[in-house]
Parts: structure tokens; sequence; C-alpha cells
DNA sequence: TTGTAAGCGTTATCAT
DNA sequence: ATGATAACGCTTACAA
């Protein structure tokens, strides 16, 4: 029913406060207010209504200088506004939120120093654990930059997500596009496609390299030779996705098909096909890894390979927290899953181009 | 070269350890390691040797404990997986790291209990400023929730971003529709649509209510009437806008028009309307909030009304340093943008449905 | 320029 | 069950 009177009133009510207002002693009230076991049923009736009248909010600072835990931890991605990213990010926080845990996001935005720059920031902050999705290793060295190594050396929580760092001995959740890409495959060639092409991402990345080797694997379980002129090397971005659009339609061995590896690189070639009057699904088939809303609003929908994000995000909090707590879980892989939509089944076999759209 | 060999070497080193390995007391280290003037360039050399060789990391509690300065900034967004949030979240991001301070992004997920326990968190952390997105007044007491009005009262620097709240007074940078939205309905309008619909977003958003009172205004700047029964109130999400793709459909006045207030709305429809062979561009005309991907590469592109969430970022962040520095921002406007693409430069005046589409 | 020491708000230890 | 007090790691008067 009061007004604060004050304007520049800032809140400066400490444990200190709360406990000369409950009349007990500061010890007493830090007891009652974090729930430790040895406190009369009195003095918890006082501490509690002490500290809700005055709008008591502990100082985390001074908690966890004292008890070395923030009950948080660190998410690392590559790109914030990719959904792909932003669906794991939200479910890492989801659960780590389940489990009382403060999830802190950071955004390396696909850059080696910005990488760097938030792992220090938490590194300082002491979060109890780490979720990161690696950049990669250092272009020339082949190394872990010297950032990720003082992470590795320190003794702290961490695992990778999504991607690993080749002989680094950090357990990772990553994704298994084995099984998804050969069904892919043979949807494809059960529909004529003979010449497949593929728009993969940079070898820095895990992924890249796991999905282009799947997809070799799928051509020859399925009588298909792989063809290195078939395959374009991206960047995950948006413009290379372009680039590869138009590459495609160049290419001499006229693939009518194409597998894109992530949805950035899908919708930068979607729309230059768009621009350039290929009908996807029926000029060419089109599938593309990440299972985002523009993908299925596209007339016809497209055929993706999409991963349980959600799920992705549950195992890697679940494998943080059994890290943190002393034991050593396995790595373990997600199966990916390949819906077809469409856009795949109206692909019968035509030939990209046939004169008509190629420049 | 060498290797660290202990296995749970925990990274314990401290300020102390610093100053001992180089021969100073902890003040002058501290000093030295904050860039305090007073120290001379012998000890500079020594402190930074030796922080830079035992991998000094300053505990950040312990720092703020004492400065009572965190270099943190909250973001509370309504959905990190709406793209529209997750670009302002990134560009409020960049902006603040410029200037030196982390920001933490928090998810109210359209949810006022989330939002509370988010601000409650951050008021533990002690962060320097707050930029909130706010998730509206309690619907029964139309009062702000208790949390906000203790981050209100609490004298923390804070400004809104997005959305404001009636009656609150607090600097908010918005966006001001009303120019886009004339310049659509008139585009609409010389084409030769007549009934045009509009889906908009809960009441309990300022966004929503501006965006509808605008198009009010741009219906009547343009000789046309408003009529509520081409008012769809949805809640921004995808399966509203779903429901609202039937509802047109179904809409006695048969609209050749829709504009929808955002994208995960529009994203809905888009499906629905996909589903049943609306031909978008051709029988239906389509503008809509928020200019995503989705919308770009749809075929034939949907028109859209953006913001340049770069700038929106740019701004709160600008305006939440003036409050930090004890100025007293104005309230800041954002222009939106129209931008016309061919689905409406297609759609003329066709009836939706003509019986042809209507179950 | 440097060192000594107090103090930031908590929690943990040790008596009682 | 409770209270006094040390301690967490750092910054900052205050002295020297």
């Amino acid at each position: 029913m009061s007004k604060q009177g004050s304007l520049l009133a800032m809140n400066a009510v400490t444990i200190k406060d709360v406990a000369s207002a409950a009349g007990v002693s500061v010890a007493t009230a830090s007891r009652v207010l974090s729930g430790h076991p040895a406190t009369s049923p009195d003095s918890r009736a006082k501490v509690e209504s002490a500290a809700k009248e005055l709008g008591f909010m502990p100082n985390a600072q001074a908690r966890s200088l004292r008890s070395t835990k923030t009950d948080s931890i660190a998410l690392l991605i590559s790109d914030v506004r990719n959904p792909y990213f932003s669906d794991l990010a939200h479910a890492v926080e989801q659960h780590a939120r389940a489990a009382g845990l403060m999830t802190f996001i950071g955004n390396a935005n696909e850059d080696a120093a910005q990488q760097d720059d938030f792992l220090a920031t938490m590194l300082s902050r002491r979060v109890d654990g780490l979720v990161i999705v690696p950049q990669g290793l250092n272009e020339e060295s082949n190394q872990p930059s010297e950032m990720m190594n003082r992470v590795l050396s320190s003794g702290i929580p961490t695992i990778f997500v999504d991607r690993a760092l080749p002989s680094v001995q950090v357990p990772a959740i990553t994704a298994n596009s084995a099984q998804a890409l050969d069904e892919a495959v043979a949807t494809l060639q059960s529909l004529g496609h003979q010449n497949i092409a593929f728009v993969g991402g940079p070898k820095h990345a895990s992924t890249a390299l796991e999905r282009y080797s799947a997809f070799e694997t799928a051509l020859a379980n399925n009588g298909l030779h792989a063809d290195e002129a078939l395959h374009f090397v991206g960047d995950f971005q948006p413009a290379s996705g372009a680039l590869a659009a138009k590459w495609l339609l160049e290419n001499p061995a006229k693939p009518s098909a194409i597998i894109v590896a992530d949805a950035p690189m899908a919708i930068g070639a979607l729309r230059v096909w768009r621009e350039l009057g290929v009908r996807v699904g029926s000029d060419l088939s089109v599938i593309t890894f990440d299972e985002v809303d523009a993908m299925l609003i596209h007339d016809p929908p497209i055929a993706t390979i999409g991963h349980d994000l959600s799920q992705m995000g549950k195992m890697a909090v679940q494998a943080l927290r059994e890290v943190m707590a002393g034991q050593k879980p396995e790595p373990e892989e997600l199966i990916s899953k390949f819906t077809l939509r469409p856009s795949v089944a109206s692909a019968k076999a035509t030939q990209v181009m046939e004169g008509k759209v190629r420049p």
C-alpha cells in the first residue's frame, strides 16, 4: 500500500538488513534464505517475512564468491540468427533452467576471435559449465585456439554439441546423418536421378565433413558414383548458397537433384533459382538439411533432413551435468531424420534446365 | 611446449599469486591489471608477464562485488526463436559489446512468469542496465507484474524496446508503422482491393495496438472504411495464423487482400493456404510485417513491412547508456518500411476464392 | 609510485 | 538451533 518515496532508491538491502529486521543474526538469516536444514520454524517465519517485506534480492556475486558456484552455464553457438542454432539455444536454455541453471548465450558469429572473447568472459564469470559448438581448429596451426586450450585445461566441465574437434577429448553430442542421407539418396535414385549435386559446408566444421562423407557413402550404397565435380564447397551462409545455385546451373554434368548441407545456403540458393525461373520440384529436386519455416512454406515444400534440436539440447545439458557431477559421459550421436515432401516426389528424373533456363 | 600435467587443475590462480610471482603487492598488481595510471613501467612489465605466465583470469564476481558494477546488461525478449527478436538480440549484443558490455539474453517465451524469473535473476546478478521487450500488463489487475514494478522502482537503468507499457514512464524505442501501412493500403487499393483484412496481435502487446490503429488510419486516408468483421485478433504465433487463414476463407465479406501483423502468424497462414490451394499473389494479396527469409523465398515473394532491427538495437543500447550516464533520453520512434514485392503487384483485385477454393 | 588494510555481501566454520 | 567471525578475490582509501 505504501509508496516508496525516494527516487534514487538503489536497491541496497542486504542480508544484514533482513537479519536485523527479523531480529536474528546474519548467519541465521543466511541459513533460512538458502534453505539450510538447521533452522527453527520460528526464525524461518521471521526471516522470510522480513525478506519479503524489504524486497531482499541476494547478491549473486557475493554468494558465488563465497560458495564457488554460480549456478550458471554458458552456451556458445555460431550464429544466433540461424534458426538451427536458436532452436538449439532455446532447448539448452529450457533444460538448464529446469535444472536450476541460468544459461548465458554467446554468439561466435562464425568468428574465432568472438568465440575466444566470449570464452574469456565466461571464464572470468566462473560459470559452472560450458556447452560449446566449436568453431574448428586454427587454419594454419591446425590446433585449437589458445583460449580454447585454456578452457580445456582449466578443468571446467565442458561438452561440445553439434560439432566436435578432431583429437580433442571432450564428450560431444553430434548428429549422424548416414541413415537420413541413405534414404534421401535412395529416394532420389528411385525417382530416376543419376547426377546428384551436393552443396557442403566449410571444412573446419565437423558437421560439413560428416555430411559430405555420409553422402558419399549413401551414393555408394545406392550404386551411384561420387563425383567431385558435383561437390560445391560453401560456407554455411546464404551468399555461398547463391553461388552454388548458379554453379549448379552451369555444371556440365547437368545434375537434376541437389542436396544442401544447411538452411541458410538453401535459402540463398532458392532465391536465385526463383529469380531465374527454375522451378524447384519439377525442373530440379532439392533436399536440404535443417527443417526451418522457410522450407515448410515453400511451394512445393522442400524435403528436409532435420534434427530434433530439442533432444540435442536435452542430451547436451544432461551430458554436461554428468561431467559436473564428476562422471564421464560417452559421446552420443543423434540420428538425423529425413522427411520426404512433395518437392521430391514431383521431381521425377527431370534433367535440370533442358536448355530452357540455362542463360 | 610443456604439458600441464595435473588432471584436476582447477584454475585457482588469483591476483595474489600474480602479485607474489611479480614480487609486488596485490594493490600494485590490481592497479596494473585494471589500467590504473599510478603504476611504474617496471612493475607494469613484471605484473603483466606474471599474469600471462600464470594464465590469470580475474574473478568477475569479486571484482564487481567490490566495484558495484558488472559491465553487463540484460536483454529480455519474447521469443528467441522468432527471427524478429533474434535479429534484435544480435543487434543489441553487437552494440553493447562495442561499448564493453556483456549482454545476457533472456527469453520470456511470451510468458509473464518466465519474464519475472529472468528479471529476478538479473536483479540478483546486479546487471548495470536492462533492455526489455515488455510482455504487457497483467490481464486482471491491468498493472505491471510485481517483479516488473520492483525493477522499475529499483532505480536500475531500464529502457523498453519494440513494445512499451501504457502509463509506465520508461524511455521506449518503438516503431511507427503509420507511413508503411499507408503505403501498403494505398498500393492494395490502387490494385483494386476494397476489402482488406487484418490479422492483428494480442491486445497486451503495444505493437499490436499500434499496428491495428495505424491500419485503420490508413484505410481512412485512402477512402476505405474500417470493418471489425475484417479484423482477426491473433496472438503473434503460427497457430493463430493458421486459424486466421481459414477465417479469411470463410469470411462473408470475401476480402481479397490481407495484412498480417507478424511473420510467425503469416507463416502459419501461408502454410494453410498452400495446402488448400489458395494461390497467394493471384487469388489473394498478402502483406506481412517482418521481413524474414521465408517471405523472401516464397514464390511469389511476399510484400513486407519491415524494421531496421539493427538500428533499433543500436538506438536501444544508446538510450540505455544515456540512462546509465544519468541522462534522460527521449522516447524514439523508428519508421517502419514497406517493401513492395511482386506478390502484391500480381494480385489485381482478384476476389479470394471465387467459389473455387472455398470448402 | 607503492604497500597496508578495510570492505563489498555472502556462506562456512566453529563455538556455544 | 544460533551467533560471532573468518574467508572468498578483488578494489580503493589512506599512508608512506
